[in-house]
RNA sequence: GGUAGGAUACCGAAGCGGUCAAACGGGGCGGACUGUAAAUCCGCUGGCUUAGCCUUCGCAGGUUCGAAUCCUGCUCCUACCA
């Protein structure tokens, strides 16, 4: 199997420029490639994760990933799949953009192997220097505007008269076009691949690189990841579902995969996993089979959870989640029960607040950030919702005494069927 | 610049002098059933230690015993005309 094939059983492969073509380059020796990712935030999120483990899929298969930090790209802001004008980053925002992205970019591949060692650099190392003049005398003659303005992401931003495009963004793919002829001519790079919403950007560098270098190139694009329920994938109520493990918390980040709904599971596997095929399809067999066992969940967030965070991280989620799943904590152990505390939200509380007649349970719930207020407190009490030490607790007038204090200073609270936070007191 | 219409809670949308903390739908949250899934059903969805009290219906004033509802001015949107 090569790894157009290996792409292609996995769903990897939403559109590809001359496969064949692709396939006997890809076959008779390694290839140079590349995929952009521009920092708009200073952490990636799951779906940077698609492409990211792609690089390392052809890269297992011998060809040599290089990763684009868009320092340029990032500055100007893609207008692909955007229905209204962006913001631009400030130089500071984007500075500390690109060293968030940068080094979780690298984590993901092998940057020391000889040959297919993977490359990271910054598009705005090539691109800064240029001169104004010099794009437009040396690139935008390629341009045909006739050509640009098919291209759909400008299209779509055309045909809403009200929101238009603005003449920056309406470049955006000139630079990105740009990387890939400088990458062509500097590394010998031969393909680009991205999400597919990136079609119009990577086929403009291959049409750029044949009429510059008169060489050919191949692109090749990865499906956009739906939910099954028409949700957008990786987004929670909380917002996005982040690589960085101070934004999103490892456990939060296990959990977000445990959770995937059951039509998706398979799908997730082969897209976010290195599981081979026949694991996946043994999984899938169980899946279909035993669906409340939830194995192939279980496996899914390991597996994702390890790739991000490292295995070590991975298991201590494991745990944290069969303890906090698995019932009342009758028995366990304090070293135990502060393996739960590294994973859920704690918050501190004076230790005097529990003497007298007690602290109102309301009240906590909403210090420790699991109620809004203190009245949604109560109706979450009064409908059942709330558990301390995962007992459940109806009693809204409830008082919690320094005698409820687990090892003495250890409280778990519980709203609904997984918002956890730890009390500690002192 | 003129005329007409609009601005209501997280979103959409009713209400057009009291019975309005404001119908209904969506979303969200909680519960039941399951399996930390989906579907379904039930409850909650401004704040407050809650038979009650306090703050909300674009903004600022006014009329009235009483205003989301009526009047005046302002701001912003939408449509038509210039």
């Amino acid at each position: 199997m090569d790894i157009i094939e290996e792409l292609e059983w996995r769903g990897l492969v939403s559109d590809c420029t001359d496969r064949d073509g692709l396939a006997k380059r890809l076959a008779k020796r390694s290839v140079t490639l590349y995929c952009g990712f521009d920092p708009t935030a200073d952490s990636l999120h799951v779906g940077s994760l698609v492409p990211l483990l792609a690089l390392r899929r052809f890269q297992q298969f011998g060809h040599k990933p290089i990763i684009v930090a868009g320092g340029a790209t990032g500055s100007i802001g893609d207008p692909s799949g955007k229905s209204d004008e962006r913001q631009l980053l400030s130089h500071e925002q984007l500075k500390a953009n690109i060293e968030g992205v940068k080094k979780q970019l690298a984590s993901f591949l092998d940057f020391d192997s000889g040959a297919s060692a993977a490359l990271l650099v910054d598009n705005a190392d090539w691109t800064a220097p240029l001169s104004f003049l010099d794009v437009l005398r040396d690139v935008g003659k390629h341009f045909k505007v006739n050509a640009m303005v098919a291209k759909e992401s400008v299209r779509a931003r055309m045909e809403d008269r009200d929101v238009g495009i603005s003449y920056t963004e309406f470049s955006y793919m000139i630079l990105q076009a740009l990387d890939f002829d400088h990458l062509y001519g500097r590394h010998k790079c031969e393909l680009q691949i991205g999400g597919s919403d990136q079609w119009g950007n990577i086929t403009a560098g291959i049409d750029l690189i044949h009429r510059r270098q008169n060489r050919q190139a191949f692109g090749l694009t990865l499906p956009l990841i739906t939910n099954a329920d028409g949700t957008k994938f990786g987004k929670t109520e909380a917002g996005a579902v982040w690589l960085d493990a101070g934004r999103t918390s490892i456990y939060q980040f296990y959990q977000h995969w445990v959770r995937v709904d059951d039509r998706d599971v398979v799908r997730y596997l082969n897209f976010f996993t290195f599981l081979h095929r026949d694991e996946i399809e043994a999984l899938a067999r169980q899946h279909a089979e035993q669906a409340q066992a939830r194995v192939a969940h279980k496996a899914l967030a390991k597996e994702v959870t390890a790739l991000v965070h490292g295995e070590a991280a991975a298991n201590e989620a494991v745990r944290a989640s069969e303890i906090l799943f698995g019932g009342e904590l009758d028995g366990i152990t304090e070293a135990t029960f502060r393996e739960i505390a590294g994973e859920v939200p704690t918050h501190e509380i004076g230790l005097d607040r529990f003497g007298g007649e007690g602290l109102w349970l309301p009240e906590l719930l909403h210090e420790a950030g699991l109620a809004p207020s203190r009245g949604q407190a109560r109706k979450d009490i009064k409908g059942g919702g709330v558990y301390v030490n995962n007992r459940r607790t109806d009693e809204e007038q409830h008082k919690l005494q320094s005698g409820d204090l687990l090892f003495g200073k250890y409280l778990l609270l519980r709203r609904g069927k997984r918002n956890y936070a730890v009390v500690l007191a002192k």
